[in-house]
DNA sequence: CGCTGCGCACTTT
DNA sequence: AAAGTGCGCAGCG
């Protein structure tokens, strides 16, 4: 088994040393792969150091000593608690179709040992069913499949392919003497969370869903994947000992236990710790062995912690940092890593979201169908980031954006009544046709009622049409003599007070105001000559996009 | 003597 | 409360 690489020996040797009850720390696992593979504890050590890095063992403190941990197990009982509580809700499977999925998975997987790899093809699976007899159409057996996915009992990979997912066990009916083969049971006992839009039994009602936010959604799909990950390990370890022609994999067999006097059975044998016996003295001695050790033991704790600064990155390949201020960026799914300057180029597969949060182009999701680009290509917006299929999109993506760089999606794009033109025509239009707002220098543009709806109250979130405010200078702005009580009358509660009225400042009124808060930035606004009404038809795609301004990470928060 | 199994106290979830 | 952890002991080769 010398092929087996670096984190799989690294984990076997955690696995084995939990299974024993020992302590998996590193002199445990070092001596472990140098009895089974002769690795000398250098290379043990690097090996381990480089599974703790790129995530897929833990390093954790437990009862004063450094331990090492199987992250993907660690993971799984984790979820599992999670999912048990969440997956009382309703949306069960076909059951009489899911133990015949299950049968056929398990033929189609002694034929082709690869399925266990790649998933089975949808169409591979409908045939299988067709030929065996005409209990099912085929149109029924896609909605079946649509259902097993949405149910956790089928997973479908990126690739489109199906996996039997973690509520289901393979039975693998390999020919050959019937005794039990643990590989041919593959079991992880693990339940996805039925999909998010499906559940409408009373059950799932009780559930409080009011909480449930795009955050908690977009963690839960990363947990999913991370399962599909796990699942994908499990099954490759069952193909490995499917292509071992059936040969056991795995620990020892465990001894019988001997009892040596049966008159002995009944009494409890003390073993072990006696109680309480890791007393202040036994804290203390570890204690005194961990003083000792730090100078040692610090520097490689610190490696690991900072794991998030180092790494390569997966757009230059380098793994140095490129300036003092570089920092690695992590893929929000996967342990893929990218220079924080790497992310600032054309390509829109590799933009930052406004989060700073990154998906790496493997990773990357439609935000509609959350299929990667396995599933076509994605277009991502040039504002937010998000990716979207382009028939997911609605309306769908012209063919002219699919690739394009300045592709605006739905949430971000400016609504058609707010854009400047058609509002300076109407404010025209208005000022020859009104009789009774024919001074709209005097007026409070929210007493124009054709023009308010647009402007003051959808346009410009952040800044109010009311309000007497303090200008920079000192003087109050135009609309300000009016009595703010009677404005007040008839305001949005929701707007805050607190923000100024800039509906008739001038440029200079405009610049005076920001400079206060962006001395730098705020010299755009004069540049631009942006007065009080034209700051207010400011859109976040403006301040993005159209004002050169330099919008760092931090700017940005600040700007919107 | 080192590896392994495991009872049970302790810790974490 | 249940699950996870690992100390410390005993058996084995």
């Amino acid at each position: 088994m010398t092929s087996k690489t670096k984190t799989e020996r690294i984990l076997e040797a955690i696995d084995q040393l939990r299974h024993r009850k020992a302590r998996p720390d590193a002199q445990r696992i070092c001596n472990y792969l140098f009895r089974k593979y002769s690795i000398n504890s250098a290379e043990a050590k690097a090996d381990l150091q480089w599974c703790c890095d790129n995530g897929t063992v833990l390093r954790v403190e437990y009862k004063g000593n450094t331990s090492y941990r199987n992250a993907a197990k660690k993971f799984l009982a984790v979820k599992r608690d999670h999912l048990l509580k969440t997956s009382a809700s309703g949306n069960k499977a076909n059951r009489r179709f899911t133990q015949y999925l299950t049968r056929v998975f398990g033929e189609l997987v002694v034929v082709e040992p690869d399925y266990l790899d790649s998933g089975i093809p949808g169409e591979e699976i409908v045939r299988n069913i067709l030929s065996k007899d005409n209990l099912y159409t085929r149109r029924y057996i896609n909605i079946l499949l649509e259902k097993e996915v949405e149910c956790g009992e089928l997973i479908r990979l990126e690739n489109g392919n199906y996996l039997m997912g973690p509520g289901s066990n393979i039975i693998i009916n390999k020919p050959g003497p019937s005794h039990p083969q643990p590989w041919a049971d593959v079991k992880i006992k693990k339940k996805l969370s039925p999909s998010p839009e499906l559940p409408d039994s009373p059950e799932a009602n009780e559930i409080e869903i009011s909480n449930v936010n795009i955050k908690d959604e977009k963690i839960e799909i990363r947990e999913e994947r991370k399962i599909i990950r796990e699942i994908k390990i499990s099954l490759r370890e069952a193909k490995a000992a499917l292509l071992e022609n059936g040969t056991r994999v795995g620990g020892r067999r465990k001894r019988a236990k001997k009892v040596f006097d049966p008159s002995d059975n009944h009494i409890p044998k003390k073993r072990g710790r006696p109680a309480g016996s890791l007393n202040k003295t036994t804290i203390e001695r570890q204690q005194a062995i961990r003083s000792r050790s730090s100078d040692e033991s610090r520097p490689a704790s610190r490696t690991s912690n900072g794991g998030n600064q180092f790494g390569v990155c997966s757009v230059c390949h380098l793994q140095n940092k490129r300036g003092p201020n570089d920092k690695m960026v992590a893929c929000r799914e996967c342990s893929n890593k990218a220079h924080f300057s790497c992310l600032n180029g054309d390509d829109m597969m590799l933009k930052l979201g406004p989060d700073n949060s990154w998906q790496c182009p493997h990773c990357k999701t439609c935000v509609v169908c959350f299929e990667t680009s396995n599933a076509g290509n994605l277009t991502i917006c040039s504002v937010c980031a998000d990716a979207y299929h382009a028939t997911c999109h609605s309306p769908a993506i012209p063919e002219k954006f699919r690739s394009s760089t300045k592709w605006v999606c739905q949430n971000c794009h400016m609504p058609e009544e707010l854009e400047i033109n058609k509002i300076q025509s109407n404010m025209t239009f208005h000022r020859k046709t009104s009789s009774v707002h024919d001074d709209f220098s005097s007026e409070s543009l929210s007493e124009v009622p054709d023009y308010t709806p647009v402007v003051s109250r959808q346009s410009s979130p952040s800044l109010r049409q009311h309000s007497p405010v303090p200008l920079p200078n000192g003087h109050i702005s135009p609309n300000g003599s009016e009595s703010p009580s009677n404005r007040d009358s008839d305001e949005d509660p929701n707007i805050d007070p607190s923000i100024p009225d800039a509906t008739h400042w001038t440029p200079d009124e405009v610049y005076q105001y920001f400079a206060r808060f962006f001395p730098d930035e705020a010299k755009v606004f004069k540049e631009q000559e942006i007065d009080g009404r034209s700051l207010l038809l400011l859109k976040r795609m403006d301040v993005l996009t159209n004002l050169k301004l330099k919008l760092g990470p931090a700017d940005r928060k600040s700007v919107v």
